[in-house]
DNA sequence: TATCCCATGTAAGCAGTTACATGATTCA
DNA sequence: TGAATCATGTAACTGCTTACATGGGATA
């Protein structure tokens, strides 16, 4: 249900259709979490059978249609009820960690280039992270924009504050990650001159 | 591909029951990665068509059977070959902060509830990975030390570094997480004191 | 004789991925 | 006229969840 809350939570800035919010899920909000196009369109198909959206039908060229939906009264609570709703957590799965926790079965250049990919994959996530945290202190995000403007002014601050508040825990999270796996470099290190010195 | 390897990595210590698997995933293992009984039996069953796994049946009572799985040389290759390749990365699926970016739509002790129920799942997990560091360092996890009677004594010390270090980091996302939501309580009352007076 | 643990699965369904497929508009 | 961008999808498949289903052996 997370991909509706998404889509719902895009929507309720403002009309959108599937071709702009697969925009949005391949920039800002697809940091968080990533939809395919191929996932997008049908979801917006099935809340509109269920009431939460309603598609505007613009023509376009001769057969072509652009679908610019609108969050309805029905789809408003939902997301409201979702917020408010207890979270569910799913059960940890985590590859990294379950090789990193068999490296002894790997060799020793390939435990480097695991925790090297590591490293390089949560800078690249926390530039991101970074990156959507400047643009929400330089009030430059056009999502946060024009979120502001459909907002009342007493509400600007926690606004921009829970998103600030989001986007600075996932940056933390790459840090950890970050640091972990450069600990696990020099552990690497570490038991490889052993096993050298022992040779 | 990871539950496959999870299974070949439990496997490579010693052959197992299916519910012997199921019962490490519901334990040890399955505190990084989780799998279900009825996702176990199946996946054994393809390992065992593709040659990775053999099936020892062993007769029980009249009709039941009990199938002791062992690896083959191509499973052991097939383990190998992905611990020493270059690691997937997801695309980030994250509910919990796609929630915290939105929760000025929250009521406030929805808030509250849902950053509490966050400490509390994470504060859960960190006690299981922190108890399986104690096991660790006691030596007297089950599936450590069987892993460590067929391991050459000179690799002893890899073998329980590296489990030290996966558990490791699992438990600092953990503390991070934890310090993230109470970060997330005390934006909740700075804002709302922040409201109430304006009020 | 009841309960717990041992032991094995199937079936339906959901969420997400990958690959395929088509066509319009705009601008250089 | 060709490329980039706008715009919308379908189909097959994988991985995982939930619910259902059965039965043996040991012990209290």
């Amino acid at each position: 249900m997370s991909l509706r809350s998404a889509l719902l939570a895009l929507l309720r800035v403002g009309p959108m259709s599937g071709y702009d919010l697969q925009k949005q899920f391949s920039q800002s909000v697809g940091h968080v979490w990533h939809a395919a196009d191929s996932q997008i369109y049908p979801e917006l198909r099935k809340m509109a059978n269920e009431g939460l959206v309603v598609a505007e039908e613009q023509p376009r060229g001769e057969r072509g249609v652009r679908r610019i939906y609108h969050v309805t009264d029905a789809g408003d609570q939902a997301f409201l009820a979702w917020m408010n709703s207890p979270p569910e957590y799913q059960r940890t799965r985590d590859a990294a960690h379950l090789r990193a926790a068999y490296l002894e079965s790997a060799e020793p250049d390939a435990a480097r280039s695991f925790l090297r990919a590591h490293i390089e994959h949560w800078t690249y996530e926390l530039s991101c992270w970074d990156g959507e945290l400047a643009h929400i202190e330089a009030l430059d995000n056009p999502m946060l924009v024009n979120r502001l403007r459909v907002t009342d002014e007493r509400d600007h601050e926690r606004t921009i504050a829970y998103k600030r508040f989001a986007y600075e825990g996932l940056a933390a999270r790459a840090r950890s990650e970050i640091a972990w796996a450069q600990h696990g470099l020099e552990t690497v290190d570490r038991l490889e001159r052993g096993r050298s010195e022992r040779s």
